[in-house]
DNA sequence: CGCGGGTTTGATGATGCTCAAGCCCGGTGG
DNA sequence: CCACCGGGCTTGAGCATCATCAAACCCGCG
């Protein structure tokens, strides 16, 4: 069941003793989750932080328009929540739902807070873990700053990213920042010009 | 001299003894920049993560068609530097640049692994660090996805930052991701109609 | 006084959006 | 087994936003 979560941790050049391991599971809510179920609604405060074991989930916003961005897709072996609200309590304005049937790991902030304490070693896994997420989230927002759609869209590509062929094509083009329409051009042009 | 520092460290909620701060101190090397001169040239290896004491700096990319584009302003009490480039060893495509006359302390990346093994609480501070970065890229990310230039731009003026006076026009709209003349326009419009 | 960077203004054009319709395909119920 | 429905993808026409290019302007500084 945690095997998944301590291999992640061990790539991370992180090693827990097996006390270690052992204590590190008392801290986890186990939790499966179905298709189109939530794990927070838009409006709450985001309680849990969640470890994705298995299957697929997405974060998104909804815009006064009412069009839905992507901030994140998070597949097995990635996290998931709403940092912001997690850590100031303050309520969400993002939505996080499950892609797929999936099974997931969470964990409250209280436990959080305990878990740092009885581990330290934690703090070391999660820097690098938000580091990494840092790096990408970055990445992510130059090719906004800097490159067309379809650029973007080829990077993704390139990017040994699964999440492609996972979820259905207007998903992909909310994560890119365009409209369903664009993206449907785009491949378009791929195909033939290319 | 390192008192920046220590304090941002301390406002973190990271407690370090008076040992630990005289350590701390032996693995960063005090640095003077002048304006408009570079810490990190495009295409080196980013060998320093640099904490700004005083001053300003940003960091940013050219795209093929030589336009520059701002991943990052930096003011005193800010870290910078291309983390990928710095973890990895990669040559980095991004140039890091004084605007102001600053003081920088830096460290290497060997300094930084001893410093984490000799002070095992920085883990906790950068973790913090990054995590706050990871909140306020997504922040940017978001608004690149969903909002209209001139929305954008009111954010950042909303946003407490003082960055907006200290740096010249093009390079808020540089940050933004849109060109001066659309900045300027977003200003007059902005002036007259409200 | 004149130079030069930064900002403004205007005219034009490209990229991507909106709205609307059509198509494809898998699922459901008669 | 087929007709129908609905969601997702595609296609098209017109439009908004923002970029590009070029020129003028402003102002501090040598």
């Amino acid at each position: 069941m945690y095997e998944v979560l301590l291999n992640n941790i061990a790539q991370k050049k992180v090693e827990l003793t097996v006390a270690e391991q052992q204590k590190l599971k008392t801290f986890f809510i186990p939790k499966k989750l179905r298709k189109k179920q939530y794990l927070l609604q838009d409006g709450d405060v985001s309680l849990y932080t969640a470890f994705v074991e298995k299957g697929m989930l997405r974060s998104y916003t909804i815009d006064e328009k009412g069009n839905e961005h992507i901030i994140q897709f998070a597949t097995e072996d990635w996290w998931i929540s709403d940092m912001y609200s997690f850590f100031t309590g303050e309520s969400s304005s993002y939505s996080i739902e499950a892609l797929e049937d999936s099974e997931l790991l969470l964990i409250n902030r209280k436990s959080y807070d305990e878990m740092l304490l009885a581990i330290p070693k934690m703090e070391r896994y999660l820097r690098i873990l938000v580091q990494n997420s840092l790096i990408a989230t970055q990445r992510r927002l130059s090719g906004k700053l800097s490159l067309s759609a379809a650029e973007n869209y080829k990077n993704l590509l390139n990017g040994c990213n699964n999440i492609v062929q996972r979820v259905p094509q207007h998903m992909i083009a909310s994560f890119l920042g365009i409209t369903p329409e664009t993206l449907s051009r785009i491949r378009k042009q791929m195909a033939t010009g290319k």
